[in-house]
DNA sequence: AGATAGCCGTAC
DNA sequence: TACGGCTATCTC
């Protein structure tokens, strides 16, 4: 017997199968799919059994495998098969994407973290002997089935052992799973006309839809529903939420109507316990998967629905290590594998789907209303130019006023601040100097709590000084502002009232996540104040007001999609207000009141943005209306990349017919860790020869070590 | 990713 | 002629 392994190596030069003998006693272990050990030049690696054959095209003498890493396939036909399109779709390495598909602790390197639970039975034929009392207390607790170790306390240990050594007792260990869930309540919620419509549509037909529906308007219940019917035909499902907005409250929704039969995947768990969630996804115990963007590859059999709740996050496409795949295209994928529906739901749904949408590609469906049968909330938007000399700190008189009429109501407050793209940093009223990182060349955000200066990129950290390194004047300015100073202002203004702030600093540690959102809703503080974090999926029903402090910074970010982004974070934080019987309302503070990224959120005008940001698209042949591709050119030496990104492009343009192609320009992270980037941006609606001729600038820079070549398909940002 | 074979320059 | 450093090549 012969096997062709990909060995788990992840270098392009060594991405194929190479051919091994198997020793006789191991041929009945030997399965497509599992994993073996193996000697590859003078090292031991792990790889997977892609062929079983009988002769070898090679004219090399064969080695052998080693040993037998599992006794279970990993990657099943399907995802074996998935795995080369994703190869070929997103020009990586093969080995990559099969690693992508498989939790941590199936990655070579770590082992067996399996747990295991020791339990005791009678061993039914043993002969009569003698027992002392001791052993006989044992007997007593086991006689009526097997009792677990842990349930056996106030024992004797020694007797224990005695009796399993003669025989009386048996030893036996089962896996454990460190993640439990309660036992189902069946709580089931009457739908509303528009939602069981949307169901009957979904149900009744294959295909991939694109749901539409307003925050509020109950989409998760539909999701729920549409899985219940597929549960009872006998069918799994997977729903993929953003990672942000997979929060216990969201889980135990889910828990409560469906119980034991789902896994939910998220980062609150450890490398084993999502080890432990994925073999009961595998052994078919859970049929129903939540998880996040990598959830896509839960090797479930007979799928009925994949959904993907907020489908426009751009979480869902991956993005540094390669392969830089997007969750929606391998959920298509899937489903004609699976001959299921894909159902992707949003809000504000990304251009992309939108258009498809209209072109038929995707079937649309609409929820306009919400649930409670009340309106959207209420949207003020408020010039920060006119407010500037009344606003107190960062908060115009507006939201002032209505912050303090929801305290003396006993309401909740939510508050927006939009860093996305934005930073605290330091700079000199005197010559302008700003720090930047010595490694990266961006920006350092400043840091209170530590007083130091860092880099979100690499973690450079640096001690903050009072006189400008450059002109030697004591006049360094920290500008931007960050949650703590917001919730300085807060306390100044509303010392009564008990300030909640999450962010990426205060949500780090383990579980906080989780507490802070059950502490809001339990009614423990008064204002909840937050980044991004604080916008999506969140459901309180005492939040009647909603502040976005800066709406601004995020339409700053040179990436033609900072309109769409603002738009769908603005939508997505109002429709934390008023989701119960109480009205809500939204404030929403801008220097910009008429760009129409923010003008058109005032009356939740998902439609008008659409449209509008459709034409700029067009005019400037930018997505949906054509692909674009990032071809990132990097290296040390920065006049060598340059030289070789602009050979890359000279080729590009003998070779490529219809494309659009820019640059070479220095990224907007030109050096970061002390690698200078170049990126070469194409755009094209049909290029039939584009997958072969990037795969050729690939070849060609194979075994150059001063340059590496990233290609990034319809990229989330362009960094 | 390693390890190695082959190629150069240079130091004695 | 011996060595070190660099690069191209190979891994069933």
């Amino acid at each position: 017997m012969i096997v062709g392994v990909l060995v788990e190596l992840s270098a392009k030069a060594i991405d194929k199968v190479f051919d091994y003998s198997v020793p006789k006693e191991l041929e009945k272990d030997i399965k497509v799919g599992i994993r073996v050990l193996v000697p590859f030049g003078r090292m031991t690696l792990e790889g997977f059994v892609l062929e079983i054959k009988n002769d070898s095209s090679t004219s090399k003498e064969l080695k052998s495998i080693i040993s037998v890493v599992d006794k279970d396939i990993v990657l099943n036909d399907e995802l074996l098969e998935l795995g080369k399109v994703m190869r070929d779709n997103t020009l990586s390495t093969l080995i990559s994407c099969y690693q992508v598909m498989l939790p941590k602790a199936l990655k070579a390197g770590s082992t067996g973290n399996i747990k295991y639970d020791t339990y005791y039975k009678l061993n039914s034929n043993y002969s009569d002997i003698k027992l002392n009392d001791k052993q006989k207390e044992i007997i007593e607790l086991v006689k009526n089935g097997p009792v677990l170790r842990k349930e056996l306390v106030d024992i004797s240990i020694s007797s224990l052992n005695t009796l399993i050594k003669k025989g009386v007792l048996i030893e036996e260990k089962s896996e454990h799973y460190r993640v439990s869930y309660d036992e189902l309540d069946n709580s089931k919620m009457k739908l509303t006309k528009d939602q069981q419509a949307v169901v009957d549509s979904v149900i009744s037909d294959i295909n991939t839809y694109l749901l539409y529906g307003v925050t509020g308007s109950g989409k998760t219940e539909v999701y729920m529903e549409i899985i219940d019917y597929y549960l009872s035909l006998g069918k799994s499902s997977i729903v993929l939420v953003p990672e942000i907005s997979l929060t216990p409250q969201m889980i135990e929704r889910f828990e409560k109507r469906f119980g034991k039969k789902i896994a939910a995947i998220h980062s609150g768990l450890s490398d084993g316990e999502k080890y432990d969630e994925y073999r009961r996804i595998s052994r078919g115990e859970a049929s129903i998967v939540i998880g996040a963007r990598s959830a896509i590859f839960a090797p479930l059999d007979n799928i009925g629905i994949i959904i993907i709740d907020e489908e426009h996050s751009d979480s869902y496409k991956q993005s540094d290590p390669s392969p830089r795949y997007h969750a929606r295209d391998i959920a298509i994928l899937r489903s004609k594998y699976h001959n299921c529906s894909v159902l992707l739901g949003s809000a504000t749904p990304s251009l992309e789907s939108m258009a498809r949408a209209e072109k038929g590609v995707y079937k649309l469906l609409t929820l306009p209303h919400r649930v409670n049968g009340k309106e959207l909330p209420l949207v003020n938007i408020i010039d920060m130019n006119k407010e500037i000399r009344k606003i107190k700190g960062h908060f115009s008189n507006e939201l002032v006023d209505a912050i303090r009429s929801r305290l003396e109501k006993n309401e909740q407050v939510i508050l927006l601040l939009n860093r996305r793209g934005y930073s605290s940093f330091v700079t000199c009223k005197n010559c302008g100097y700003t720090f930047k990182c010595p490694n990266c060349d961006i920006t350092l955000t400043y840091h209170k709590s530590s007083n130091t200066l860092r880099c979100h990129y690499c973690g450079h950290g640096e001690k903050v000084f009072d006189t400008c390194p450059e002109c030697k004047e004591k006049s360094l300015n920290n500008l931007g502002v960050g949650t703590q100073k917001i919730e300085e202002e807060l306390n100044k203004l509303f010392p009564e009232s008990r300030v909640l702030r999450m962010d990426y600093d205060t949500t780090s540690k383990k579980g906080m996540h989780e507490k802070m959102i059950d502490d809001f809703r339990e009614g423990k503080y008064d204002i909840l104040l937050g980044t991004q974090m604080v916008a999506k999926g969140l459901d309180f029903s005492n939040v009647t007001l909603v502040g976005v402090i800066n709406a601004d910074t995020s339409l700053n970010i040179p990436d033609f999609r900072s309109s769409e982004n603002t738009f769908s974070l603005l939508s997505q934080v109002a429709g934390r207000s008023g989701r119960s019987l109480k009205e809500g309302s939204v404030i929403i503070q801008t220097y910009n009141p008429e760009h129409y990224a923010i003008n058109l959120c005032k009356n939740h005008d998902y439609v008008s943005f659409y449209k509008q940001e459709m034409m700029i698209r067009r005019s400037l042949k930018y997505p949906p209306y054509y692909y674009i591709c990032n071809i990132r050119v990097s290296g040390k030496d920065a006049s060598y990349i340059l030289g070789e990104a602009l050979k890359i492009k000279n080729s590009l343009e003998r070779n490529l017919t219809s494309t659009i192609i820019l640059g070479p320009s220095s990224s907007s992270l030109f050096k970061m860790n002390n690698v200078f980037r170049y990126n070469i941006i194409l755009k094209y609606k049909k290029e039939d020869n584009l997958y072969l001729i990037l795969s050729k600038v690939i070849d060609h820079y194979l075994t150059n070590n001063k340059i590496k070549i990233d290609i990034d398909f319809n990229p989330s940002q362009m960094i």
